[in-house]
DNA sequence: GATAAAAGTGAGTAATTAATTACTATCTTT
DNA sequence: AAAGATAGTAATTAATTACTCACTTTTATC
């Protein structure tokens, strides 16, 4: 159990780290993530963390990276080999929606860093890792129309905004409940009204 | 200016604290929003606040109610008098949206709320809030099911999500671009996808 | 196996926070 | 105008927070 060791290069303590607070991220409120609380699930001392990032915020960046480079490597994996756009589309849901349902904090603290009134390196990351995601789908979208499977009239901007919503209202909702396996079983029915609105009329 | 008056009775002194809250949390990250911050813009010293309210969750726990009675009327009076169940969904969603526009605070509070880990009485009070949304939402869908203007093999529940997802998007968005101007214009759009994600295909 | 570099410890610090309290100012009622 | 009630002040408190640093332990290199 190379993880449980004492003394852990550099590295390998950042990634620990990271993985630390996503967990974290999953069990409380991420606004109340404390140092402390990090270094204590990790079997260290608080004073430690400094040693490997130069302040919070730092930690914070670490996992708001880790989280874009997971998220859109994931998504893209699940868009590739799909040939039509809508199946690309559901596939890239229900990955969006696998990752998360493993790591029900992130979109908390995703929504908490964009939330916060100073332009912080944490919050200019998600807001790239946001900006990237529209991307990706607004190419969906295109070739979408292009190829007649969803509706010529569709406004790009407004089906982006709707799928991050959807999404979003899903996360809502196993907040209330308490229970984020209810998020995997209603994932389909709620991409299928998604699916549904963006169709072309055949 | 019976606002600005040193001395208010109990009663008005706790509105214009709920007040200022909401008004805070629309220009800051709520869950930084301290008492000394609060009692600032009121013009008043941190201490008196814990004259009117026993600590802090009982200020966020008015606000929490200030928040569903105002929302909960304002659609009620949007759905009224609308005969078409799908006007009705519309006219709620526009209701809403204009809700949030006005205080931009809310939706951010809300969702900071419902993070919590601790049971506390502002966040069972967001919980309420949303399932009597929910409960709402619900009837018209039933009623649109009925008189054939919804789709029959629509999931209610799942629709409600999406409603609700379909609004938070949007907050998403204007948080993003950090405007909340541009929510007002694009949930027409938004909300023209989802409509015809539940109507029945005719 | 000596040694230097890297990683971790533990006891601090200063700043911030919600809450308390002894006192004062202002209203209201008679 | 006196007196009781209500509301606000200003200073203080204990707890919590991110962050620092002198020192110790572990790891890697020769």
């Amino acid at each position: 159990m190379s993880v449980s060791r004492k003394h852990l290069p550099a590295e390998e303590r950042r990634e620990v780290t990271v993985e630390t607070v996503v967990e974290l991220a999953g069990e409380q409120n991420p606004s109340e993530i404390t140092t402390a609380a990090i270094a204590k699930r990790m079997g260290l001392t608080q004073g430690a963390l400094f040693r490997h990032f130069p302040n919070k915020d730092a930690i914070l960046q670490a996992v708001m990276e880790w989280v874009a480079e997971r998220l859109l490597s994931r998504i893209e994996k699940a868009v590739q080999a799909k040939s039509s756009p809508v199946a690309a589309l559901e596939s890239m849901f229900m990955a969006h929606v696998g990752f998360i349902t493993e790591h029900p904090g992130i979109p908390r603290m995703l929504f908490g860093e964009l939330q916060r009134s100073e332009e912080t390196a944490p919050k200019r990351m998600a807001q790239t890792l946001l900006s990237r995601y529209r991307e990706r789908l607004n190419r969906l979208f295109e070739q979408g129309k292009k190829c007649g499977e969803l509706d010529r009239e569709l406004d790009s901007e407004a089906a982006a905004t709707l799928f991050i919503g959807t999404i979003q209202g899903l996360v809502m909702q196993s907040l209330i409940a308490g229970d984020v396996n209810h998020m995997r079983s209603n994932a389909p029915k709620v991409f299928s009204i998604y699916q549904r609105g963006i169709r072309s009329a055949l």
